[in-house]
DNA sequence: ATCATTGCAAACACTTTGCATACGC
DNA sequence: GCGTATGCAAAGTGTTTGCAATGAT
Protein backbone atom coordinates (compact mmCIF):
# COMPACT_ATOMS: atom_id res chain seq x y z
CA UNK A 1 0.00 0.00 0.00
CA UNK A 2 0.90 3.23 -0.73
CA UNK A 3 4.52 2.24 -2.98
CA UNK A 4 6.78 4.76 -3.11
CA UNK A 5 9.64 5.00 -5.50
CA UNK A 6 13.41 5.42 -4.17
CA UNK A 7 13.69 8.11 -6.31
CA UNK A 8 10.82 9.63 -5.00
CA UNK A 9 12.38 9.02 -1.49
CA UNK A 10 15.64 10.25 -2.39
CA UNK A 11 13.88 13.41 -3.49
CA UNK A 12 11.83 13.82 -0.09
CA UNK A 13 14.69 13.69 2.44
CA UNK A 14 16.66 15.95 0.33
CA UNK A 15 13.98 18.20 0.50
CA UNK A 16 13.96 18.12 4.29
CA UNK A 17 18.00 18.89 4.02
CA UNK A 18 18.85 15.29 5.09
CA UNK A 19 21.55 12.93 3.29
CA UNK A 20 19.72 10.04 1.67
CA UNK A 21 21.86 7.23 2.62
CA UNK A 22 20.45 3.46 2.16
CA UNK A 23 19.52 2.93 5.35
CA UNK A 24 17.63 6.38 5.91
CA UNK A 25 15.73 5.63 2.23
CA UNK A 26 14.80 2.26 3.82
CA UNK A 27 13.25 3.15 6.58
CA UNK A 28 11.35 5.96 5.67
CA UNK A 29 9.91 3.33 2.48
CA UNK A 30 8.54 1.55 5.28
CA UNK A 31 6.82 4.23 7.28
CA UNK A 32 5.47 4.94 3.97
CA UNK A 33 4.22 1.67 3.33
CA UNK A 34 2.90 1.25 6.66
CA UNK A 35 1.23 3.36 8.54
CA UNK A 36 0.60 1.69 11.46
CA UNK A 37 2.78 3.85 13.62
CA UNK A 38 5.38 1.39 14.25
CA UNK A 39 7.81 1.06 17.21
CA UNK A 40 11.59 1.12 17.03
CA UNK A 41 11.78 -2.48 17.49
CA UNK A 42 8.96 -3.00 14.84
CA UNK A 43 11.02 -1.40 12.20
CA UNK A 44 14.12 -3.34 13.34
CA UNK A 45 12.19 -6.80 12.84
CA UNK A 46 10.67 -6.28 9.68
CA UNK A 47 13.54 -4.96 7.63
CA UNK A 48 16.32 -6.86 9.50
CA UNK A 49 15.09 -9.29 7.31
CA UNK A 50 16.12 -7.64 3.92
CA UNK A 51 19.22 -5.55 5.75
CA UNK A 52 20.49 -7.92 7.89
CA UNK A 53 23.25 -5.32 8.48
CA UNK A 54 20.68 -3.14 9.95
CA UNK A 55 21.17 -2.08 13.71
CA UNK A 56 18.39 -0.74 16.54
CA UNK A 57 20.96 2.03 16.57
CA UNK A 58 20.78 3.16 13.21
CA UNK A 59 16.80 3.11 13.65
CA UNK A 60 17.16 5.78 16.59
CA UNK A 61 19.55 7.90 14.99
CA UNK A 62 17.45 8.11 11.83
CA UNK A 63 14.34 8.38 13.14
CA UNK A 64 15.59 11.30 16.06
CA UNK A 65 17.05 12.68 12.60
CA UNK A 66 13.68 12.54 10.95
CA UNK A 67 11.56 13.87 13.92
CA UNK A 68 13.98 16.91 14.34
CA UNK A 69 13.85 17.22 10.17
CA UNK A 70 9.88 17.32 10.50
CA UNK A 71 9.45 14.27 8.44
CA UNK A 72 8.08 12.26 11.37
CA UNK A 73 5.89 12.56 14.49
CA UNK A 74 6.79 10.75 17.99
CA UNK A 75 3.67 9.44 19.44
CA UNK A 76 3.83 9.44 23.04
CA UNK A 77 0.71 7.57 23.79
CA UNK A 78 2.59 4.21 24.61
CA UNK A 79 3.92 4.29 27.99
CA UNK A 80 6.74 2.57 27.31
CA UNK A 81 8.29 2.85 23.71
CA UNK A 82 7.53 6.02 20.95
CA UNK A 83 5.69 5.69 17.90
CA UNK A 84 6.25 6.99 14.81
CA UNK A 85 3.90 8.42 12.22
CA UNK A 86 4.75 9.59 8.80
CA UNK A 87 2.02 11.63 8.69
CA UNK A 88 2.92 15.05 10.11
CA UNK A 89 -0.40 16.63 8.92
CA UNK A 90 -2.95 17.42 12.13
CA UNK A 91 -4.79 14.60 13.80
CA UNK A 92 -5.93 12.75 16.68
CA UNK A 93 -4.97 8.78 17.69
CA UNK A 94 -7.17 5.98 19.05
CA UNK A 95 -5.78 3.52 20.91
CA UNK A 96 -6.97 -0.02 21.88
CA UNK A 97 -6.16 -1.10 24.97
CA UNK A 98 -7.14 -4.61 24.47
CA UNK A 99 -5.13 -5.30 20.48
CA UNK A 100 -2.95 -2.29 21.34
CA UNK A 101 -3.43 -0.65 17.83
CA UNK A 102 -3.67 2.96 16.93
CA UNK A 103 -5.77 4.16 14.67
CA UNK A 104 -6.09 7.89 12.75
CA UNK A 105 -9.15 9.66 13.81
CA UNK A 106 -9.28 12.75 11.05
CA UNK A 107 -12.56 14.20 12.42
CA UNK A 108 -12.15 15.10 15.84
CA UNK A 109 -11.32 19.04 16.45
CA UNK A 110 -9.61 21.02 19.59
CA UNK A 111 -11.47 24.44 20.25
CA UNK A 112 -10.08 26.62 22.37
CA UNK A 113 -12.91 27.69 24.66
CA UNK A 114 -11.78 31.62 25.36
CA UNK A 115 -8.41 33.65 25.48
CA UNK A 116 -6.69 31.36 28.05
CA UNK A 117 -3.88 30.18 25.20
CA UNK A 118 -3.00 33.07 24.19
CA UNK A 119 -0.12 33.28 26.86
CA UNK A 120 0.87 30.06 25.34
CA UNK A 121 3.04 30.18 22.40
CA UNK A 122 1.53 26.57 20.91
CA UNK A 123 4.11 24.45 19.16
CA UNK A 124 1.85 21.42 18.76
CA UNK A 125 -0.95 19.39 20.15
CA UNK A 126 -1.10 15.85 21.03
CA UNK A 127 -4.86 14.28 21.13
CA UNK A 128 -4.76 11.09 22.42
CA UNK A 129 -7.85 8.28 22.80
CA UNK A 130 -8.20 5.01 24.64
CA UNK A 131 -10.26 2.68 25.12
CA UNK A 132 -11.74 -0.68 23.19
CA UNK A 133 -11.92 -0.91 19.26
CA UNK A 134 -14.75 -2.09 17.24
CA UNK A 135 -12.90 -5.75 17.31
CA UNK A 136 -12.20 -6.10 20.30
CA UNK A 137 -15.70 -4.36 22.49
CA UNK B 1 -2.38 25.50 49.27
CA UNK B 2 -4.97 23.30 49.10
CA UNK B 3 -4.53 22.17 52.57
CA UNK B 4 -6.37 18.85 53.74
CA UNK B 5 -6.66 17.19 57.00
CA UNK B 6 -5.12 13.87 57.51
CA UNK B 7 -8.96 12.95 58.56
CA UNK B 8 -10.03 14.11 55.06
CA UNK B 9 -7.34 12.38 53.43
CA UNK B 10 -8.37 8.53 55.07
CA UNK B 11 -11.76 9.39 54.42
CA UNK B 12 -10.92 10.13 50.55
CA UNK B 13 -9.06 6.43 50.72
CA UNK B 14 -11.68 4.87 52.17
CA UNK B 15 -13.98 6.29 49.98
CA UNK B 16 -12.04 4.74 46.77
CA UNK B 17 -11.44 1.28 48.16
CA UNK B 18 -7.90 2.19 49.39
CA UNK B 19 -6.40 0.97 53.11
CA UNK B 20 -5.32 4.67 54.70
CA UNK B 21 -1.70 3.54 55.51
CA UNK B 22 0.71 6.38 56.85
CA UNK B 23 2.32 6.66 53.40
CA UNK B 24 -0.67 6.51 51.05
CA UNK B 25 -2.11 9.48 53.29
CA UNK B 26 0.97 11.32 53.21
CA UNK B 27 1.73 11.05 49.45
CA UNK B 28 -1.71 11.56 48.36
CA UNK B 29 -1.41 14.75 50.88
CA UNK B 30 1.37 15.88 49.10
CA UNK B 31 -0.55 15.27 45.70
CA UNK B 32 -3.21 17.37 46.86
CA UNK B 33 -1.04 20.66 47.97
CA UNK B 34 1.31 20.50 45.55
CA UNK B 35 -0.45 20.84 41.88
CA UNK B 36 2.11 21.10 39.71
CA UNK B 37 1.82 17.33 38.19
CA UNK B 38 4.99 15.86 40.12
CA UNK B 39 7.23 13.22 39.09
CA UNK B 40 7.65 9.85 41.07
CA UNK B 41 11.10 11.42 42.11
CA UNK B 42 9.96 14.97 42.39
CA UNK B 43 7.39 13.03 45.27
CA UNK B 44 10.55 11.14 46.39
CA UNK B 45 12.30 14.39 47.50
CA UNK B 46 10.39 16.42 48.96
CA UNK B 47 8.63 13.76 50.89
CA UNK B 48 11.81 11.60 52.09
CA UNK B 49 12.89 14.54 54.20
CA UNK B 50 9.85 14.32 56.40
CA UNK B 51 9.55 10.84 55.78
CA UNK B 52 12.85 9.12 56.30
CA UNK B 53 11.94 5.52 55.37
CA UNK B 54 10.06 6.46 52.46
CA UNK B 55 11.08 4.38 49.22
CA UNK B 56 10.81 4.97 45.58
CA UNK B 57 8.94 1.56 45.63
CA UNK B 58 6.65 2.59 47.83
CA UNK B 59 5.71 5.51 45.91
CA UNK B 60 5.37 3.86 42.63
CA UNK B 61 3.24 1.21 44.41
CA UNK B 62 0.94 3.69 45.61
CA UNK B 63 0.74 5.79 42.35
CA UNK B 64 0.29 2.74 40.68
CA UNK B 65 -2.55 1.82 43.20
CA UNK B 66 -4.18 5.49 43.30
CA UNK B 67 -4.49 4.79 39.35
CA UNK B 68 -6.20 1.73 39.25
CA UNK B 69 -8.57 2.97 41.57
CA UNK B 70 -9.19 6.32 39.72
CA UNK B 71 -7.57 8.55 42.34
CA UNK B 72 -5.17 9.94 39.79
CA UNK B 73 -4.38 10.28 36.65
CA UNK B 74 -0.92 9.42 34.88
CA UNK B 75 0.28 11.73 32.35
CA UNK B 76 2.60 10.87 29.95
CA UNK B 77 3.04 14.18 28.36
CA UNK B 78 7.07 13.67 29.55
CA UNK B 79 8.81 11.05 27.05
CA UNK B 80 11.03 9.98 30.04
CA UNK B 81 8.76 10.01 33.27
CA UNK B 82 5.30 9.88 34.12
CA UNK B 83 3.76 12.59 36.01
CA UNK B 84 0.53 12.59 38.85
CA UNK B 85 -2.39 14.73 38.30
CA UNK B 86 -4.92 14.26 41.19
CA UNK B 87 -7.64 16.23 39.68
CA UNK B 88 -8.88 13.46 37.58
CA UNK B 89 -11.84 15.86 35.81
CA UNK B 90 -11.32 15.97 32.04
CA UNK B 91 -9.17 18.94 31.22
CA UNK B 92 -5.92 19.29 29.23
CA UNK B 93 -2.19 20.57 29.85
CA UNK B 94 0.29 22.16 28.49
CA UNK B 95 4.32 21.56 28.35
CA UNK B 96 6.73 24.59 28.12
CA UNK B 97 9.57 23.47 26.24
CA UNK B 98 11.60 25.90 28.14
CA UNK B 99 11.33 25.56 31.70
CA UNK B 100 9.29 22.14 31.66
CA UNK B 101 6.41 23.65 33.83
CA UNK B 102 2.74 21.66 33.37
CA UNK B 103 -0.32 24.04 33.43
CA UNK B 104 -4.08 23.17 33.54
CA UNK B 105 -5.90 23.94 30.78
CA UNK B 106 -10.06 24.10 31.65
CA UNK B 107 -11.09 25.72 28.91
CA UNK B 108 -10.27 23.55 25.16
CA UNK B 109 -13.05 21.40 24.23
CA UNK B 110 -12.55 18.06 21.99
CA UNK B 111 -15.67 18.07 19.18
CA UNK B 112 -15.76 14.80 17.87
CA UNK B 113 -16.75 15.91 13.94
CA UNK B 114 -18.42 12.71 12.95
CA UNK B 115 -19.79 9.77 13.71
CA UNK B 116 -16.57 8.33 13.49
CA UNK B 117 -15.88 7.82 17.00
CA UNK B 118 -18.85 6.06 18.03
CA UNK B 119 -16.68 2.58 16.17
CA UNK B 120 -14.46 2.78 19.46
CA UNK B 121 -15.50 2.74 23.17
CA UNK B 122 -13.70 5.59 23.95
CA UNK B 123 -12.37 5.29 27.77
CA UNK B 124 -10.20 7.73 28.29
CA UNK B 125 -9.44 11.57 25.99
CA UNK B 126 -5.68 12.86 26.71
CA UNK B 127 -4.89 16.37 25.19
CA UNK B 128 -1.02 17.96 25.66
CA UNK B 129 -0.56 21.02 24.07
CA UNK B 130 3.15 22.12 23.91
CA UNK B 131 5.40 25.02 23.27
CA UNK B 132 6.78 28.08 25.55
CA UNK B 133 4.45 30.11 28.21
CA UNK B 134 4.23 33.58 28.49
CA UNK B 135 7.88 33.46 31.03
CA UNK B 136 9.62 31.78 28.41
CA UNK B 137 8.76 33.00 25.11
C1' DA C 1 -1.53 -15.25 63.86
C1' DT C 2 -2.53 -13.56 59.69
C1' DC C 3 -2.53 -10.71 55.95
C1' DA C 4 -1.19 -6.38 53.71
C1' DT C 5 2.37 -2.92 53.25
C1' DT C 6 7.00 -1.67 52.74
C1' DG C 7 11.85 -1.57 50.96
C1' DC C 8 16.04 -3.27 49.20
C1' DA C 9 18.35 -5.11 45.35
C1' DA C 10 18.12 -6.98 41.13
C1' DA C 11 15.95 -7.34 36.85
C1' DC C 12 13.82 -5.09 32.87
C1' DA C 13 12.96 -2.32 28.86
C1' DC C 14 13.71 1.54 26.05
C1' DT C 15 16.95 4.89 24.61
C1' DT C 16 21.38 7.31 24.27
C1' DT C 17 26.38 7.59 24.03
C1' DG C 18 31.39 6.63 22.93
C1' DC C 19 34.15 5.22 19.82
C1' DA C 20 36.02 2.52 16.14
C1' DT C 21 34.89 1.01 11.44
C1' DA C 22 33.01 1.49 6.95
C1' DC C 23 30.97 4.07 3.44
C1' DG C 24 30.15 7.74 -0.07
C1' DC C 25 31.16 11.88 -2.50
C1' DG D 1 41.05 11.51 1.52
C1' DC D 2 37.61 13.45 4.36
C1' DG D 3 33.45 13.90 6.54
C1' DT D 4 29.41 11.46 7.52
C1' DA D 5 26.78 7.24 8.52
C1' DT D 6 26.81 3.02 10.83
C1' DG D 7 27.05 -0.47 14.57
C1' DC D 8 28.61 -2.64 18.56
C1' DA D 9 28.88 -2.55 23.39
C1' DA D 10 28.22 -0.13 27.40
C1' DA D 11 26.00 3.21 30.06
C1' DG D 12 21.87 5.62 31.45
C1' DT D 13 17.17 6.06 33.17
C1' DG D 14 12.58 5.13 34.62
C1' DT D 15 9.89 1.37 36.21
C1' DT D 16 8.74 -3.32 37.81
C1' DT D 17 9.54 -7.56 40.34
C1' DG D 18 11.02 -11.08 43.93
C1' DC D 19 11.28 -11.68 48.30
C1' DA D 20 12.24 -10.94 53.01
C1' DA D 21 11.09 -7.90 56.86
C1' DT D 22 7.99 -5.13 58.98
C1' DG D 23 3.58 -3.45 60.52
C1' DA D 24 -1.35 -3.48 61.51
C1' DT D 25 -5.59 -5.71 63.09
Amino acid sequence: MNACSVEELKYLLKEKGIQPSFHRIHILKYLMENRMHPTVDEIYRALSDKIPTLSKTTIYNTLNLFSQKGLVEVLTIDDKEARFDVDVRPHAHFKCLSCGRIFDLWDVDVNVGDEKLTDFEVKSVHLYFKGYCSNCR
